[in-house]
DNA sequence: TTGTATGCGTTATCAC
DNA sequence: GTGATAACGCATACAA
């Protein structure tokens, strides 16, 4: 015996007063006598009533809820993203809409729909184009950008890669290595892109001659491998390389072992991300590690202003970490002028 | 310049129709003559209408989005669920709505509130309280539990546990060792209570005594350590551990490690879940797969089923694969070629 | 084939 | 303090 859903028209019925009364005690908006209040409160429990959200979102209080754009939830960095965005969410007591786009071709129009339904987005990396971006923003949606190029006056939140990278490739040459590769796709994702600006720049101030371009490759460990085995298989074999991602470097590892190079002796390595497994393999993986969960935190904070009304926030960069360990010829000695080929 | 938010109203007009006639369009629910349908659809497109989610679903129409209730998202295995689930929604035109309990106690009331805003619920492990869903059903919300027990006539989706967790148990017996630990703990995750029944089904098979009780402990690699420590400094140390995931197994490395235990030799070990790190550790983990990807996927389509009216939906049980490695103490010829994923 | 009118569950603006 | 009542944007039964 299931009756029907309660609405606040029963909740003021039960209580015997007008359902405009319900409302104010709810949402405390005006003063209710102390005894009717109780009715009410009273009705609400025995009901078990709970005001509607899609109601609410139609009288035009909004709905209560934000998303957040991703490409893929693969390897920890999304998955800690998007936990501290919905950490910080939560707080906020509002619900997460999630959305990977997968590089899908209709991403866009996905996202768009996902507009209609929070009150603001979050869009990482470049999953859905400028031009939909600056659209979203222009109707009036609350957008904050992610790991992405700014797109007009909308917020940036990023992890420091430029400084980092440069750093990173600078000690590689300061270890004595002169020909250095880099592992990854620029064009592939923002983050990635400012990782080879700071790899050509430590080129740049050392005043050694940087690669034309990267050897351009996917995410995976698989891609290192396939990649990595290619690269150094070739004559003019690189005495260093710089992986986009850790995934990339392990995958290196395999294909350094199988061609019986040494790592770091006949090449170093350096991943970005910090996997675990970095931490875990022989040598030891010199890598990067990014404040995941706090960007997704960030990211919700800004997001939440901008809700609430801020014009003219600030870009974010949040600073990231060395982890220098084995691969990248630390602690261990160069081997001297190895004749080449 | 900004004009007011179009409504189904500003498209009828534009098109000289009534909204019924916007909506018949939209919905293809009734015959409109093309030369109307023409106008109806220049009239959206020029005005770069959508129809309002809100007002559908006040209109009673569902809110096309779907939720998922996990514990936390650390490590592979939730966000690949949750990936899994969330691939399956948008085939199916639905968005996805997530919340992490992180064994908040309020967790309950969360949940209703999220309840409140979806066509359909899955809920994972013991995120909240039978009570709960029990009510929740009551009240009609569709919902479909994952690696968790059934209440009531709701359908349930797992992965394969007990069967699994007896031949590994059975397999590290068959190896001769006798005395053997459970690390972690049963009552955090239905999961793990299956891997000690498990356990505790192939001792009594072979005739050998089981521990009287686990050994508990959380789920991090930390906790491995610390766990791990004490029980292999033990004077009836265990000749081997069977540990509830990976990360603890993991973390049981470093404690004999320091102890100056070698695996498998001294002690056995065997993690559940396959994270790429237990591949690139030494000796390699033997451990279990779960496809937790497709976990989730079935759970979508079981809700879907559920949303759409089917009752009586058979529980469904996804089989997993035993990783047999090295920690074990099986001298299989592995082809270290697998990738690190 | 198309239009009219009503309901969906809130919030908010008036009156009283 | 409290109660009618008009939006909010859409779907749909009922008319025409």
């Amino acid at each position: 015996m299931t009756m029907a859903k309660p609405s606040i028209y029963t909740v003021a019925q039960r209580a015997d007063v007008s359902i405009a009364t319900v409302s104010r005690v709810l949402r405390g908006t005006a003063p209710v006598a102390p005894a009717t209040r109780e009715r009410v409160l009273a009705a609400m429990d025995e009901l078990r009533w709970r005001p509607s959200h899609v109601a609410r979102g139609l009288a035009g209080k909004g709905h209560s809820a934000i998303g957040v754009v991703f490409p893929d939830l693969l390897g920890p960095y999304y998955a800690q993203v998007v936990l501290g965005f919905e950490q910080h969410a939560v707080a906020d007591d509002r619900s997460v809409l999630i959305l990977a786009t997968h590089g899908r071709a209709n991403a866009d129009e996905m996202v768009r729909d996902l507009a209609g339904r929070v009150d603001g987005l979050v869009v990482m990396d470049r999953t859905v184009s400028d031009k939909l971006v600056a659209g979203l923003d222009e109707a009036g949606t609350p957008i904050v950008l992610l790991a992405r190029d700014g797109v007009g006056s909308i917020p940036v939140v990023r992890a420091e890669n430029i400084d980092a990278a440069t750093r990173l490739t600078a000690h590689l040459l300061d270890h004595g290595r002169k020909r250095l590769a880099f592992l990854g796709d620029p064009e592939s994702a923002p983050d990635v892109e400012q990782r080879w600006r700071g790899f050509l720049r430590a080129h740049e101030t050392a005043g050694v001659t940087a690669p034309e371009k990267p050897f351009r490759c996917g995410f995976q460990a698989d891609d290192g491998y396939a990649c990595g085995t290619e690269l150094l298989d070739a004559d003019d074999r690189p005495t260093a390389v710089m992986c986009a991602n850790d995934e990339l470097a392990l995958g290196l590892y395999r294909a350094a072992r199988d061609l019986g190079l040494r790592i770091p002796a006949d090449v170093a390595v350096t991943g970005w991300d910090d996997l675990a497994a970095g931490g875990l393999v022989s040598p030891a993986l010199t890598t990067v590690r990014q404040p995941a969960r706090e960007l997704g935190a960030r990211a919700g904070a800004l997001l939440s202003a901008r809700i609430a009304g801020s014009l003219d926030l600030q870009p974010e960069t949040l600073p990231v970490d060395l982890i220098l360990r084995h691969s990248c010829g630390c602690q261990i000695p160069v081997p001297a002028r190895r004749a080449p080929r």
